[in-house]
DNA sequence: CTTTCAGAAACTGTCGACACTTATAGTGCT
DNA sequence: AGCACTATAAGTGTCGACAGTTTCTGAAAG
């Protein structure tokens, strides 16, 4: 089987199921397997070139971070995304992310910090030629809260945001179009986190993580509502 | 395929993977599977006589739950219990069921509230009877968080808290052996946290939800130092 | 026309076998 | 004796096939 760059460094073999599972996650994601849809195991073998060994991992894998639902002997469908479910969503995210940021402000390396503040000096100038642009924006979004999440030191904490939760929070964002005015509001509002991870003032990174996850998922919301308004 | 008591309410099939699972599960969790033992699929595919493609399955979701680690072509290892693991986990259960008891204190039904009053008279009962026991008593005390957990009716919440997370604070209570004066105390705690719920008072909930568990996170930390100084 | 009930098709869960990888034990060399 | 290397054994990942279940199709009865 082939191994990634460094064989004795990094040996993390790239497996049949990995690859399955990176490609029906982004497909998704963004929507190519439309949300709500049926799963036929023997179809994605075929689509994927693999049996159904390694893509029945997959699913397994899919499940465990909500993007697909299964019932025994029934088959599996993908998740259908509501407000209901965005709500629950966020309410995790903000106790989760609060808590992150203030172990991150505890546990975070010096040099990740300056890292992550170089960072965001990328996205600043990025987000200056394309004002308005979103996917890079919240690409970069993403990989800002990331790096806070990597930084707290909490394994489970790591796992549960990074591995179980932010493909379905990708999946929101992606299939509700997200853009607007929002895109710079954030970016002063990392700026403001990183400040109060630098100063290792967990409180504050905590109390204004919060704020910006629920300011973010007030303008999601808006976003679906304007959806519903129009159908 | 076997169906449980009510075939069209609960239409839930048993599948050799979930037996399997579960015999496993609370095999991991009691020791009888130790903790940092290698495990062989072949092995555990005799043992409990099944083939290997049930059997991975269960691995899969015992994985989801923290309580094997694998490694791509390497196999699984039980995992090993720590003071940092356990801290860890219970910064999480703090912010997680915290935000539970909020949420329940706004979204239980009344019925379900005096249900688990009913529950607590039960448990002072058999607590009376039995000062010092501590196994059932600590089963009581997860059947509490279970029911305040199911009361915030945010699925995400109630699949990370009592499918993924705790199988794991059952295994640090089981090994490190649970007893002591904490008992009594839980249970005060407990009511004081259901008069915040019965009240809709979600904030006071909260806090008293935080304060219980890192209570019970210094008991056990407590425990894990006295079991390393008889080493 | 709707409903009910067979029969057929499709699908999920499970099994045994094979390919390739990893770990183990033994052999030869310094 | 200690170390490197090779061959053997064990184990994981994957495949194709079969059994039992669910779902779809269609005909018959109300």
């Amino acid at each position: 089987m082939q191994v990634t760059e460094h064989p004795t460094l990094l040996r993390q073999a790239i497996t049949a199921s990995d690859r399955v599972l990176y490609e029906i996650q982004q497909a998704i994601v963004d929507g190519t397997i439309p949300a709500g849809s049926k799963i036929s195991e023997p179809e994605l073998a075929r689509r994927f070139d693999v049996s159904r060994a390694p893509l029945r991992e997959a699913l397994a894998r899919l499940e465990r971070c909500h993007l697909i639902e299964r019932t025994p002997n029934a088959g599996a469908r993908v998740v259908t995304l509501t407000p209901a479910g965005l709500i629950s969503l966020y309410q995790i995210r903000e106790e989760l992310e609060g808590l992150a940021c203030r172990l991150a402000a505890e546990q975070m390396p010096a040099q990740e910090i300056s890292e992550l503040a170089a960072l965001l000096d990328q996205h600043l100038a990025s987000q200056r030629v394309r004002e308005g642009e979103s996917y890079y924006q919240e690409a970069g979004d993403l990989d800002f809260h990331y790096r806070v999440i990597l930084g707290s030191k909490n394994p489970y904490l790591i796992n549960m945001l990074c591995d179980e939760l932010y493909y379905l929070v990708r999946m929101y964002r992606v299939q509700m179009g997200m853009n607007g005015p929002r895109v710079s509001r954030a970016f002063d509002e990392h700026k403001a986190i990183l400040n109060a991870i630098a100063n290792r003032d967990g409180e504050l990174a905590d109390l204004l993580m919060r704020r910006h996850i629920s300011a973010s998922r007030r303008n999601i919301e808006q976003q679906l509502q304007a959806e519903k308004d129009v159908s």
